[in-house]
DNA sequence: TTAGGTTGCGAATAATTGCTCATATGCGGC
DNA sequence: GCCGCATATGAGCAATTATTCGCAACCTAA
């Protein structure tokens, strides 16, 4: 069959999607997706190349390889984590934020899988972010998602790296976004913040979630608090000097994973996640520059659980 | 980063996971993957190629295509079904299961998600088996997982079709397998096997079932149940000539969608589902040998629920 | 209306991938 | 120890895919 004509509603969107389609899942080349959709080769070609960009296509490993369940369990027992997963690094060079998404998805949705109704707290950055676009669509009425801080930029817009709204997109949950920056102009602004009624609530059941997934942001190099404007080179300085190494959800902490009393701290309008017991906190992260980052969290128990990627792992176990 | 040898556990399908995953996620070339596991570039090539023949990388589309979408509101609309879905065809000289089947395991996904324990019951064939094979593990251990029919192959060997164990096997959820054939040899034969006390469990439980999933096997051309031993070609024409044109967990059903009384039918081991308002009975299938077979069912109301592809949902509707 | 810019297209070409074949490398049987 | 047999390997080549380039259509603003 040839020139099969594309409805009239055909989005640009479908007609990758169908390109997308023919080529990973029925294996056509793309002369053959051409004939069948009556176009060009080279349309073919941007047509899949298309669907690959915008996120249509979704690439699963289906297999354990035995190298990262080593490390799990190394991760696991070093560090007394309830949680440990470890994705195939992509070599030194690539961006491991590539591995650990996936990965991490996995891990989202299996807690979605779950039964019993929770309360799953999310943070926001980059990792997050990658990690949204990578789960899968799939109806969980019975939970609730929190955020664990604000999805304001500095500027007042809607931060590019919202996550909650797209989890909540992709699973059709409740979900509890926070108004709010992620750090307030001055200590008084954030108690001002926080003591709105909306925010109250917000924050209580986020400080309550049963699950909570976060990234973990790096002080050395170009930390993301800087890279995304939410503090000045001076005040990260300042947040140096008095030791900090990392930051999760804003908050600043030092090399043996306590957080800082001062600095910026004061400021952080977001839920400052406490280890109890019978949580489960997550932290998504992985990369050369957040290595001491991560391992000064796992050894304060800041988190008890830890999604990486095999060379951080490595790195950490030694 | 060259040479990095893999460590003394990796097995064959562990090298080839990673370097699909180089390839899949990382988007590495194939000479890139080379140089990072240190082997040859053609073995780089075999290794994902061995990953993909093995079903270690799954792919799937995420983006619902607005004509399948059309298809299953007018599929459901015609044929009062509670459930549709229309898969994106892959041209008409492909094997249509290679469509519906990863559908199929998105739908099967969807019902594991449902927080509420439910007993699924599952029937055999080649179509349900790709539906497996494109599965995703995921703990569900709410769920009860029942059979059909039974899974024992004419020769008393298991069949290589078989559906339930690789199910249980991915949602790790208790399952209740039928040990009888598909077919007896005498209806006394039959009567004797289901009176049994462990497939009177089994049965009851796979008729209670709140959702099944089956195939459907059409009567023209080389049907599914002469070609894999079931049935001999004689017992096929009586089937025939007593107006059969399709079948569902083994039981003849005739042009007007209803389940013949004699021949054949009165050896079939397995359970005959009846529709009954609440339950969910999805039938898998697509193609033009299986048209007749899946138009007479649907409009008999033998099943409330169709998972398909655009080509033949087309001439369902026409 | 026109200049400037943007977008989309096909042709050409460079890069990558898949296949075939001849050869090598074990491995069990004698 | 030696002989088939099966399996794995790398080289070379054919097929396929990605990218670049020039052109044309279309849109926008003067």
């Amino acid at each position: 069959m040839s020139g099969r004509r594309e409805e009239e509603t055909a989005t640009p969107l479908d007609q990758a999607a169908r390109a997308a389609w023919l080529y990973y899942v029925g294996g056509a080349t793309q002369d053959q997706i051409a004939a069948e959709m009556g176009i060009s080769r080279q349309r073919a070609q941007r047509l899949v190349a298309k669907a690959v960009a915008e996120g249509l296509i979704h690439v699963r490993l289906e297999h354990r390889v035995s190298r990262c369940m080593e490390l799990e369990r190394a991760l696991t027992r070093k560090y007394g984590l309830k949680r440990a997963r470890v994705a195939l690094s992509l070599g030194k060079g690539a961006d491991p934020v590539k591995a650990i998404a996936p990965v991490a998805a996995e891990e989202l949705e299996r807690i979605f899988a779950t039964p019993e109704p929770l309360v799953v707290a999310l943070g926001t950055g980059r990792t997050l972010r990658a990690m949204v676009e990578e789960m899968r669509a799939i109806d969980c009425p019975q939970h609730r998602i929190a955020s664990l801080n604000g999805n304001m930029a500095p500027d007042g817009t809607a931060s590019a790296f919202d996550v909650i709204m797209r989890v909540a997109d992709k699973v059709r949950a409740r979900h509890y976004p926070m108004p709010l920056p992620l750090v307030a102009a001055t200590p008084e602004e954030r108690d001002l913040f926080i003591s709105l009624p909306p925010v109250v609530r917000a924050r209580a059941l986020a400080e309550n979630a049963d699950v909570a997934f976060v990234g973990v942001g790096e002080m050395g190099g170009e930390p993301p608090l800087l890279k995304d404007g939410f503090l000045t080179a001076e005040e990260i300085g300042e947040l140096r000097a008095q030791g900090a190494v990392g930051e999760i959800t804003g908050w600043a902490y030092d090399d043996s994973g306590t957080y800082l009393q001062t600095g910026a701290n004061a400021r952080i309008a977001g839920v400052r996640l406490e280890r109890v017991a019978e949580k489960l906190i997550v932290a998504i992260a992985a990369g050369a520059k957040k290595r001491a980052a991560i391992k000064a969290a796992l050894k304060g128990g800041l988190v008890n659980g830890l999604i990486t990627d095999e060379i951080t792992a490595e790195a950490l176990l030694s």
